[in-house]
DNA sequence: CACGATTCTTGCATACCGTGAAACTTTTCT
DNA sequence: AGAAAAGTTTCACGGTATGCAAGAATCGTG
């Protein structure tokens, strides 16, 4: 070996380890910086991947390594780095489980409070003028709601409440409703008014109005 | 008046009405009939626009005037009939909002239901090849949703039980409980093995299902 | 039915999108 | 240092989507 162990690196670096590493989130972010920038300033329309990638330093064909499109850049969902997933949770008694899994997802929203105060109120400006943008935020991200389906089911197999014929119609309601309880969130922080408050409180506001107005009726 | 009134047509024809709206319709359904025999056949990758548009004896051009791309046409969301509005939507006492505005809606879901029971199978098989047309199917429809929002905001404001200060918030929940359900009966109809029971049941059940998942948190 | 007005189709031009393949550069590993 | 792995660039190409102007079909009316 050539240089000496990093300590306590036994084992293995998932992430961050490495120069190769750090330069590819380097570039995401460069080029999820420029997208919002651009965006926010000249809207999704009259902006070009071209535009994006040249402000980022990079080649379109760079660009589209990274992202699918401005959409995806504008929201920050790079195909290098692997999209949240279920498969680690664990049912816990007594913790429900929707509850359970919007609580492994609040990662990943933490993501959308990076950067500066500026760079997250242009990213809300964004949302408020194309807020069709936020139907492919966080769902259908290319099969992931099956991924999401799945992993609920046998959540629910180690409930054991629901009978095993229900448990995949059940498992989809659930994804549909964190589904909806995500949108809520992402639409209510959209709308704040200035920086307010963390992503996270809006998913538990919308949590408990979604809740809420269905046992209203 | 030049030609002979048809009885009881004092009611002024919304639609269906001349030789130019029929033709109208026969493109828009020629060219979603073609979409979703090719698509079915060789996959939405493998199929272009212009080859939809050349079975279906239109320009590739007349094609963009009707569609906004394939996934439109093979879902039938045409742009030259207007997306459903809740505009005419009257609140009734006793008659829970939810179930108002799926009700509504069900004449939309029953365009998916016509054309012959093979065109019907074969648009299940691309919905189940293809899941994320499930995700623009009845959803985020360009703006739609904000339109949705607005009319079940004013139907809470004539239920008079959500004080005002609440009331976008509730209404923009109730629309993602309304898109969750939709979908999970989409969701449900897609994978269901042959032709079986309308969209309209499915969305029944759909509805049965989330309020369950949600009420048992 | 004949006329103008409206509406839809078409053909052309154009810009952007998104991907594959091969050459080249940078990082990693030993 | 040198081979292997990973990332970037260049080039090429087909598909997507829209604007515009000319032409054809339909509609309304007298």
């Amino acid at each position: 070996m050539p240089t000496i162990e990093s300590p306590t690196a036994t084992e293995a670096p998932p992430s961050g380890t490495g120069l190769r590493e750090r330069k590819k989130r380097e570039t995401a972010t460069a080029i999820e910086m420029a997208a919002v920038d651009l965006v926010a300033r000249l809207g999704l329309a009259d902006v070009t991947v071209e535009a994006i990638s040249a402000q980022a330093g990079v080649t379109s064909r760079t660009f589209f390594n990274y992202y699918a499109g401005k959409e995806d850049a504008v929201l920050g969902h790079s195909r290098m780095f692997p999209p949240p997933s279920l498969q680690r949770l664990e049912f816990r008694p007594g913790v429900a489980i929707l509850d359970a899994v919007i609580d492994a997802l609040r990662d990943e929203f933490a993501a959308f409070d990076f950067g500066t105060k500026e760079f997250q109120a242009k990213r809300r400006a964004i949302l408020v003028a194309h807020p069709n943008l936020l139907v492919s935020s966080f769902q259908a991200l290319d099969g992931i709601e099956v991924d999401f389906a799945l992993q609920i089911e046998r959540l629910l197999g180690d409930e054991g409440v629901v009978p095993a014929a229900e448990r995949s119609r059940e498992a989809w309601a659930l994804v549909m409703l964190v589904g909806g309880v995500l949108r809520l969130a992402m639409h209510s922080w959209s709308q704040e008014e200035q920086s307010g408050h963390p992503l996270s409180d809006h998913v538990d506001i919308a949590r408990a109005t979604i809740l809420a107005a269905a046992r209203r009726e």
